[in-house]
Formats: C-alpha cells, sequence, structure tokens
DNA sequence: TTTATCAATGCAACAATGTTGCATTTAAAT
DNA sequence: ATTTAAATGCAACATTGTTGCATTGATAAA
C-alpha cells in the first residue's frame, strides 16, 4: 500500500507538530482551515499512528488524542511510545513528557505492543 | 449521602470479585444472573469507585474496566490505583498486575489524582 | 409495626465517539 | 494523457456513556 501526500494530512500534521500537547479529534477539527469529513480524521489519525508519525493516549475519559512522536520509530519498532502523559481534569489538556519513559518487564508471556501511561489530575495552569 | 444495600450491587461486586481481572460493562452484564438496567450498571460502578471499592482502567478501545481494590484505600487516599495493566489485543482481558506499582514524581506544578497504567500486546493465552 | 425519608432504580431520550460500505475523487506512476 | 488505487465524502450504523424525572425500596425513626 502506497502513501499519497494530500491537503488535509497535511493540514493534520501541521496542527499536530505545532501543538504542544496531544490533541483529541474535535480539537483538531477545531483547529482545521481546510475543511474535509469527520470519518477523512480518523483514517488519517490510524494511518499517521500505524507509520510512527504520531501516538495515540487515551485518557479517563476514553476518549483518544494524538501527537507527533518526538522519539522516532524505526522500520522494526514503530508505536513505542512509552513516556509519560499527564491529563488534566479542569482543562482537558494532555501533555506529553517525553523524558519520562518508563521501562518495564512484562510478566513471562506477556508481549508489549502499544503503551498507555497516563496520570490525570490538575495542571500548574490550574492550581490556580 | 448514605449508602444502602441493594440486589444489585451484591450481585456486580461478586462478579468483580470473584474475577481475575477487570470487566468492562458489557461482560459484567453478561455475567448478571440478576437483571438490572443499563444506566443502573453504570451508577454502581461510579459509585463503587469514588468510594474507593473498585478502580477504573480505561484501555486502547477507550473503553472503561473495572476491578476491585486488592491494595485498600485509606479514607484520605482513595482511587490511588497506581498499577500496571496489561490489555490483551487478542482476547480482550485486561490483567491488573498488582504488584507493578509505578511511583513517578510529578513535575513542578503537575498534581496527580488518578493513574491508568496500562501496555497492550498479546496474553500468554493468545501467544499461540 | 408503621411511617417517613431519600438513595437507588427504571425508563426514555439524548450526545459523543467511533466504524463500515460504497461510490467518487484525485495523487502519482506509466 | 491514461491508468491505478489511495484517499475522500456521504450515509448509515453500533457502542458507550449521560441526564432528567417518576417510581421503588432500604433504612431509620416514630
Amino acid at each position: 500500500m502506497q502513501i499519497r501526500n494530500t491537503k488535509s494530512k497535511d493540514e493534520v500534521l501541521r496542527i499536530l507538530s505545532q501543538s504542544d500537547y496531544a490533541l483529541s479529534h474535535t480539537e483538531i477539527e477545531n483547529q482545521c482551515a481546510v475543511a474535509f469529513d469527520r470519518v477523512t480524521l480518523y483514517r488519517i489519525l490510524t494511518g499517521f499512528e500505524q507509520q510512527g508519525v504520531v501516538h495515540k493516549i487515551v485518557g479517563n475519559d476514553g476518549k483518544a488524542r494524538y501527537a507527533t512522536c518526538k522519539n522516532e520509530c524505526t522500520d522494526h519498532e514503530h508505536h513505542k511510545d512509552n513516556h509519560l502523559h499527564f491529563g488534566c481534569n479542569d482543562c482537558g489538556k494532555m501533555y506529553c513528557f517525553d523524558n519520562k519513559t518508563i521501562e518495564l518487564k512484562m510478566p513471562k508471556g506477556f508481549k508489549a505492543q502499544q503503551f498507555n501511561y497516563a496520570v490525570f489530575g490538575t495542571c500548574p495552569d490550574c492550581n490556580q
């Protein structure tokens, strides 16, 4: 399967790479200069995730958020996004702590493929 | 607000405490001997979570799962469920690794309240 | 035991999130 | 310019979770 460049994808990537925190579908839609279908965004993000361009983090609210991968992926090891995230219960922002990686040995027989490390609470902006 | 004992709650607690992994709403409903409304289950689980009886863990699929709290909560510190979870991408089971707790200092200004630590991959049963 | 209180439940209606199928458009190779 | 199939738009749907309100029922008090 080949990959083609489109305006939609460029726009989504621009928004994600310019953001300093992970964005939900809705947040991305609201920032889009170009208009395109909701389903398209789902497919673009799923594609980016599989290519290792972005990583997904799911919050306590069950909603997915996406951020560009700072730790670049190799061809053999994709989506290894094992750093900590922080979701603010007040403003809803999801922060990436790229330098706080979590390395854990899985118990015998468990093979790790994706990581979803998140802590929730209040962020500095919302602590008064 | 006082808390009353009901058949529904007894049943949910029985199912959760007899399970060796975290259960989704649907999984709980399917195991229920007593029938009750879907909304009631949501309210029961939310209540249990606030009381520190169960903890919630959200997977990559955005769906909530619940398990009884092994590490008992104090009156002052509830819901401190900072252990690792493992979700199997094949069978969908969400395991609690109660002994694998993750202790991390939050960056200055961030106040942690809830934890959602999960790794996804394949479990021993599904590795052939 | 009877009565009063309000937590718990049932039901209807709704919102948000995410998915699938299929026809059409369009990027990019030939 | 032509061809191919990736990407998109649209409709329809499934699932998950929430809210309001009337009713039921657990528990304390009379």
